[in-house]
DNA sequence: TCGATTGATTGATATTTATCAAGTAGTCAG
DNA sequence: CTGACTACTTGATAAATATCAATCAATCGA
């Protein structure tokens, strides 16, 4: 495993607190691969052998049943995807693929359970994240159920505007239809959507956001930090 | 707090592995008390000051927005909630009510997050414990973006099956409004979709339900254990 | 026992969302 | 450069779901 690699993912707050003999001993069996766009990493069912932890690029979880798909959410650097299922040693609830070029550490799975075991400071470190994600779940099923698909659509732009520093124009990041499965809508109704937000001064060109009205779009998405604030 | 309501809190998975010590100090400031029916015990956005265990009775996990309100998930006995607010020392993200008259053990939050820090095997009980809340979640989110809600009224009576011990008449055990809103749907919609379901095999008649097809009802429902088994 | 209340159901209608069918614009490999 | 491909958009229509209004049935307190 190239050693330039472990800096910044020691630095995860998954893995900064615990023994740096504990830590080599989950890198030990670990490595690091760059996988072309659009391949399959995990596939739902399986059995979970490694943790990922995504170094560049991006990742995309998405669930299906019955030939129906839906994106599930995205991964982006530096983080690590799926630890329920290889702390628990349960099959995968989701896929995932890369949308682009990526560089992925895969620790094995049973590495993980094992330093787990061994170094409370490491299971500590579980718990906070494991509950971090339980939370971001329960307020995307809040987001699902109390909104509908244009207030999902208005706030989640005005996400976008705070977590690229408040910029009143930035890059949407993502391609339309993944959003649109994203928030649970199909394609051309995320098109109509984005029509029906204009009058509420929001431009979306391409890639391109830009909001021209932060407060009309905040009176018709009415943010609230229980759905909208991954923070806490 | 009544010693007789201690060995059955003992034996959960949540609290069966600690030291007799940890539990004690976490039992120290706990106390039981009796709510009557429709009594909100947490309201979203609080604090979380105690981590709940209902010992009987039943109770409601909802959440709101905009004047919206949904049904999260219903907590029966012998079960804790919200613990993972109580980890983070967050604010909850859902209220929760009494359906009917219930006992509830509340332990002050702070004592818990204390012993989490200083037992480690609590500290990987709880790592489980929040592991199958987060998986249950994901499964949810699964239902809810995968499957119409007639498809899901038809898996949640599969599992209602199943967990009275593959019963082809059992207990709805909860009113058709609530159902409805943790299904996602409407109550005059939910009582549309038992209608529906009439020619896949199943009745329901006030809180019984009969299901008399049940190879129909799972050809329509087509349960998936990545979605509809509670267990993994 | 009787109103009064509450939950459930039904029908009519409206709204939201999905599907289907073109068509457009941009991208990319040859 | 060009043709194929892909994402996106648009319009027409269909299906799913919600809302509104009325009624029914069961429950419960006075």
């Amino acid at each position: 495993m190239p050693i330039h690699d472990l800096p910044e993912i020691r630095a995860l707050p998954l893995f900064e607190d615990m023994a740096q003999e504990s830590f080599d001993a989950l890198v030990r069996g670990a490595y690091v691969q760059t996988f072309p766009p659009q391949v399959e990493l995990i596939t739902e069912g399986d059995r979970s052998d490694f943790l990922h932890v995504v170094i560049s690029g991006s990742v995309e979880l998405f669930a299906s049943w019955n030939r129906r798909n839906t994106t599930m959410a995205t991964v982006r650097p530096i983080s690590t995807f799926i630890l329920a299922a290889t702390i628990k040693d349960a099959p995968y609830l989701m896929s995932a693929r890369t949308m682009e070029k990526s560089r992925v550490v895969l620790i094995p799975s049973m590495d993980v359970r094992d330093v787990f075991e061994t170094d409370s400071e490491f299971a500590r470190a579980v718990v906070t994240e494991l509950a971090q994600c339980y939370r971001s779940v329960i307020k995307n099923t809040k987001n699902l159920k109390l909104r509908s698909s244009i207030e999902r659509l208005a706030n989640f732009l005005i996400r976008g505007h705070e977590t690229n520093g408040h910029a009143l124009e930035y890059d949407l990041n993502l391609e339309k239809r993944r959003l649109a499965s994203f928030l649970g809508m199909t394609s051309e109704n995320l098109s109509r959507a984005i029509k029906a937000l204009r009058p509420y001064g929001v431009e979306i060109d391409g890639q391109k956001v830009r909001i021209t009205d932060l407060d009309d779009l905040r009176k018709l998405a009415k943010p609230s930090a229980l759905i909208d604030d991954y923070s806490t």
